[in-house]
DNA sequence: CCTCCTTCTGATAAACGCTTTCATGGCTGA
DNA sequence: TCAGCCATGAAAGCGTTTATCAGAAGGAGG
């Protein structure tokens, strides 16, 4: 049983109103009855009151949270009082600190966000605009974005890009300028992203997480993939095929970078440049795009645009009757999480993206403070495992 | 060539400035050089003042985006009718409507968020607490409810909870809290979900999606694991295995619901229990306890509390020479995106957790406008694939 | 011992950018 | 001519922070 200031049970209180009630309505009570704050005696005035507060009577006064002046007029200080309290920026003597802490702590107070955020004029929330959540790739860089972004106290909002057309990328955009941003990252791995990013007012500091380089320019923490798909390409040469095939994902506008280090490292060995067969990243359209090589009969060695597609393409040839590595080399790209236990295991580009996601917050925030930062940069690695080997004939 | 208002060349400035110029630059220092708006005749004034500030000489001044007030001013209108031009909240004259309209276009003007949010008192953010965002269920469930909140025009803030003590679980709530924030959604699948669950103070508006039925009273999307795991080993019972083994995942601080519906199920058919084996969500830890199931000899069904634990286990008896369905069947939990094209396909309890996600939105915005809405919830439901047959012996 | 100056603490007030209420002035229609 | 309506503007918040100011306490010098 826990008794209010003047002996008020809140308990009974809350019994009465069926709902909880705190310390903080007895308060707004005698605001209300326009009682002094340490008034003794009106205990059971407020009572009444606040139950008929609690119960709905005046619902706006009950759903009023605690505010600065709830805790100055408690702790017995000005407001500004404790404003420098809670941010240490002026000096309070130890014992009006002990009686603002105490009232914040009973009041439940919390800063009003909002108000704060005007009141400073800074900001912080990071706003990630993606076409995807689920994907590898994505989740991988996000959770790296949240991660640095938490270090240092900010917040990361998400908004999704639905279609791959301008205006509904400056719907996302409008959405997500809502907010009082400090900033920007777009994962521009597809056209949606280059869309977000076109559909950006320059004066918002912006970062993209990117897997092509050029564009708009903007700031990129940048995926080297075009050196990735050449080093991958090479590596299939090296084994000894002949020429290497390419299952595509869709390009953010303009040639992807894993399309142009495939074909650059094919013409550097003057290897025939097969068609490329097109994709759109999922494991199902691997599937078409894999049954589809396996009927051509000439395919010794497939560089997929990354793992999910690489996995469908193996399923296909499988499928086919084909056996990999020994019939047919197949390499990914991004190194997901079940590329080590599929079977055979896959040989794959390992890109980091959470890194990645982590040093573009870093960038975008250099910028903010008029550090000059290096765009991040990550060129993708080889992990040799078994989806790949010499060929046969 | 664009002009500005009074025949300054903007490209002039720009290109002395040797940065990005807008009209709102231009007002700024008409507003510095205590010009009214409409007055003709200091162009030359006011583009020496500009490059000043473009240069940094004064960048604060330029750095200032456009407040309502400019609007106002430049549309020779109040403040309040642009706010109403805005909000639509009362009629304004077509004339004074087209003007706003063009100030607004012209100053690439948009809204304070903060400051809207305080004089409005209405939040625009939902935020959201997970311990993951990569893994299949939660980034699904991450986007169901970024569509939801989007729809309705608020935006998802993404909190990871990192530690899965309390004070870490502390620390996310409170850097959540930072935010002016319509109510919260806790991703539960877990221990640092329950903790963060525990962290959050009772006045903010919170829903749970979540796995398990009972603790905190707080209003919950809930998946059914409980029946979806008893459909799932009944199944497997129905093959005619003599009983089931279960591969666990962690739980968050009480038995889990799949753990439960799995005992029960045995229990009802008086089946054996076999002791449960434990992983950690992920493919590798399936791999082991598949090793651990695969020494024991006598296993030849097993349970896994999720796909990616089921891959890692069907991978583990397949090394040891073990054929998945014939010599043991596997089922999973999730219907992961690649369950389909696994070798062998994976027999699963799909959820769809994109739409608990939505439907989490939809309650907790039902509970904030005070109107009752039924929890949501979804019960899990077979998916029968290759992975699981009747016993050979 | 009194006064003046310094130092430190707390309070008052003015922003921050937007919404909203209220009052006013110009119209229309009877 | 006057009531009534509508568009508009002035002004008062919303909850913070911060700059400025006043007052009290304390020490030193006369």
């Amino acid at each position: 049983m826990t008794t209010g200031p003047d002996g008020v049970h809140l308990d009974v209180a809350q019994r009465l109103a069926g709902r909880p009630c705190h310390q903080h309505d007895l308060w707004l009570c005698r605001e209300r009855v326009g009682l002094p704050y340490p008034a003794a005696g009106a205990a059971r005035l407020c009572l009444r009151l606040l139950v008929c507060t609690l119960t709905g009577v005046n619902r706006r006064l009950h759903t009023r949270p605690p505010v600065l002046a709830d805790v100055a007029r408690v702790a017995g200080v000005s407001v500004p009082t404790v404003s420098r309290v809670l941010s240490g920026s002026a000096p309070v003597s130890a014992d009006k600190r002990r009686q603002v802490l105490r009232a914040i702590q009973e009041l439940g107070y919390r800063p009003n966000a909002a108000a704060r955020a005007l009141a400073t004029g800074k900001r912080s929330i990071i706003s990630v605009l993606t076409s995807d959540t689920t994907r590898y790739g994505y989740a991988s860089a996000i959770r790296g974005i949240e991660e640095a972004a938490r270090a240092v106290g900010l917040v990361v909002a998400l908004t999704l890009l639905d279609g791959d057309d301008n205006e509904s990328a400056r719907v996302a955009v409008d959405l997500a300028l809502g907010q009082p941003l400090a900033g920007v990252i777009v994962l521009e791995f597809d056209i949606q992203g280059s869309r977000a990013l076109a559909a950006l007012p320059r004066t918002i500091p912006t970062a993209a997480v990117s897997s092509a380089g050029q564009g708009r320019s903007v700031p990129r923490a940048l995926f080297d993939d075009r050196a990735g798909a050449r080093d991958a390409t090479n590596y299939l040469l090296g084994l000894g095929h002949r020429t290497v095939h390419h299952v595509g994902i869709p390009e953010s506008g303009r040639p992807s970078g894993r399309l142009l280090g495939w074909r650059e490292a094919l013409e550097a060995a003057g290897a025939p440049i097969p068609e490329i067969v097109e994709s759109d990243e999922t494991p199902r359209s691997g599937l078409r795009a894999g049954a589809h090589l396996a009927g051509r009969g000439d395919v010794t060695a497939v560089l997929c645009g990354n793992d999910e597609v690489a996995f469908g393409v193996i399923k296909a040839f499988q499928d086919e009757g084909m056996r990999v590595p020994e019939d047919v080399s197949v390499v990914g790209f991004d190194d997901h999480p079940l590329a080590e236990i599929w079977t055979p295991s896959l040989t794959t580009m390992r890109q980091d993206f959470a890194e990645l996601g982590r040093t573009a917050v870093d960038f975008l925030l250099g910028r903010l403070a008029g550090v000059p930062v290096e765009a991040p940069h990550s060129t993708p690695r080889l992990v040799v495992r078994g989806s790949a080997a010499p060929p046969t004939r």
